[in-house]
RNA sequence: GGCCCCAUCGUCUAGCGGUCAGGAUCCAUGGUUUUCAUCCAUGUUACAGGAGUUCAAUUCUCCUUGGGGUCACCA
């Protein structure tokens, strides 16, 4: 069974990056029929935040990415890291560090001074002497100190590092007792099960220190895939001040949990050329196998294709219900098909289409003036009159083609092309030069509406 | 700086020794549309550089350059 997890640290919202993740270990559980597990990664307590453990979850239920099980909080696991890290003491595995905090620093000041590679100096490695008086001592863990150690990782290959070049004895429990990440990831995945590991790239030179944990717990070692970065425009790492990274805000912004999740599926993963992945789909085709061995940089000129996309295929019930996340109900419009055909051709974001149908459905404020300099030179006032006479001694207007047929009329009496009654039609109806076709548009606010559109417009222009 | 990772169109990517280096997005042009958008068609743009290996390298190896990550009693 494929048991993979999301452990974030709620230190602050969940962010693209983490989502991608997320996705990837979600996907390759579902794929396996396996286990997707959430844990909050809350070891340090002055850091923390249950508001943004809350707001993980939140962007989690949002986007339908539902985890197995508990989520797992390290803060209520004290017990079971205590318990473990006593018996790495008790099997000399592990030691109380009697240096202080000073000391420390001060040893790190003098190899950096020699330009030496900064590294706890083992002074209590193998200490059996008297302990200094008044310091609380932090526990470290004994690292191999030569030899070398490999990161099996699905994505990099075999990556080798030296135990010299990195390892020093990492403290594993600070001077109040609590343990310490790298600690805790090994322990909590290998107690969770957790046997594929899918992550950021950044936590690549962490993974032969967790590897040293779980080897002296003698754990058996996950399967790892590190992830690379996202970069922003500027190639670094993808930061708050980047813009939108925190995904809820992708909400606000009006795209959908399906363009979002496709999007993010294939920054750094492909299949073959696809493009459009459905959930069922990536569920199917995932693999981490296929994840790419370089950064990308994140740019949402294709998001927005997406999202255009996955309006345009949504049903219109779907949208309308969607859209009432926008303030917008439209329950009681008799014309809603209509209004949500024409108008979901036309938007990228929900929030954009929100602002299309207001602008049919609310009656223009002002008109566009280069709009109206450019239609309503000569004849453009007597062809509204004429149009409007029209519309207003017919019974039957309904649909779309009702209202084509009476501007038809007008121009084959006018003896006029269209776009003489187009151009001012439109202003009148929506104050500019753009926007959907005009028979929808009247067919969606009526006759009525209509007739008294066209009247503001020819008082306005007469 | 030490260690580690990475390198194909502007961007996301396909490629797994022999391809006119493919797709998508973006941009441009044309068509459809009474307008705009959609949609359709067409087009511009890429193997970082240098050595090897090989009959043959975008593909394998090494070096250079460039970029990134990481070096805490943070996660």
């Amino acid at each position: 069974m494929v048991i993979t997890r999301f452990a974030p640290s709620p230190t602050g919202y969940l962010h693209i990056g983490g989502l991608r993740t997320a996705l990837f270990s979600y996907l390759w559980a579902k794929k396996n029929n396996g286990k997707f597990f959430l844990r909050i990664e809350d070891t340090d307590k002055a850091r923390n935040s249950l508001e943004a453990a809350e707001a993980i979850v939140k962007a989690f239920e949002w986007l339908g990415l539902a985890h197995d099980g508990e989520i797992l909080y390290q803060s209520n696991r004290d017990e079971i890291y205590a318990k473990y890290i006593q018996q790495l003491l008790d099997e000399g595995k592990a030691y109380y560090c009697y240096m202080s905090k000073e000391e420390l620093s001060q040893l790190r000041e003098t190899q950096m001074a020699a330009k030496e590679r900064t590294m706890y100096n083992g002074k209590y490695r193998d200490f059996d002497g008297t302990p200094p008086e008044g310091i609380e001592p932090a526990i470290r863990i004994k690292a191999p100190q030569s030899g070398t150690i490999t990161v099996k990782d699905g994505v990099k290959g075999d990556v080798v590092f030296n135990a010299l070049d990195i390892l020093d004895d990492f403290i594993i429990a600070r001077a109040d007792g609590s343990p310490t990440y790298n600690f805790v990831v090994a322990v909590d995945d290998a107690l969770m099960g957790v046997n594929e590991v899918i992550r950021g790239d950044d936590h690549l030179s962490n993974t032969p220190k967790q590897i040293i944990v779980y080897e002296a717990l003698g754990f058996e070692l996950p399967k790892f895939y590190h992830v690379p970065m996202i970069h922003n425009h500027e190639g670094k790492k993808l930061s708050k001040r980047d813009g939108a990274t925190d995904v809820m805000e992708y909400k606000e912004m009006g795209y959908t949990p399906e363009a979002l999740l496709n999007f993010l599926v294939r920054l750094g993963w492909s299949h073959g050329d696809q493009e459009i992945f459905s959930m069922e789909e990536m569920i199917e085709l995932f693999n981490p196998k296929d994840i790419n061995k370089s950064a990308s940089i994140y740019n949402t000129d294709k998001l927005d294709w997406l999202n255009a996309h996955y309006i345009k295929n949504t049903p219109n019930a779907k949208l309308a219900e969607l859209l009432t996340q926008y303030n917008l109900i439209l329950t009681s419009h008799d014309k809603k098909e209509i209004l949500l055909d024409v108008v979901k051709e036309r938007a990228k974001t929900l929030k954009e289409m929100r602002g299309l149908i207001n602008e049919i459905l609310i009656a223009p404020i002002s008109y566009d003036e280069n709009a109206v300099k450019k239609a309503f030179k000569g004849e453009a006032v007597e062809v509204l009159k004429a149009f409007k006479e029209k519309v207003n001694a017919s019974d039957e207007l309904h649909l779309p083609s009702d209202y084509h047929t009476v501007m038809e009329n007008v121009v084959n009496e006018m003896g006029i092309g269209f776009g003489k009654i187009g151009q001012p039609l439109r202003i009148a109806l929506l104050g500019k030069l753009s926007g959907p076709g005009l028979d929808s548009v009247m067919a969606i606010i009526g006759k009525d509406e209509t007739m008294l559109r066209i009247q503001n417009a020819i008082t306005a222009h007469a």
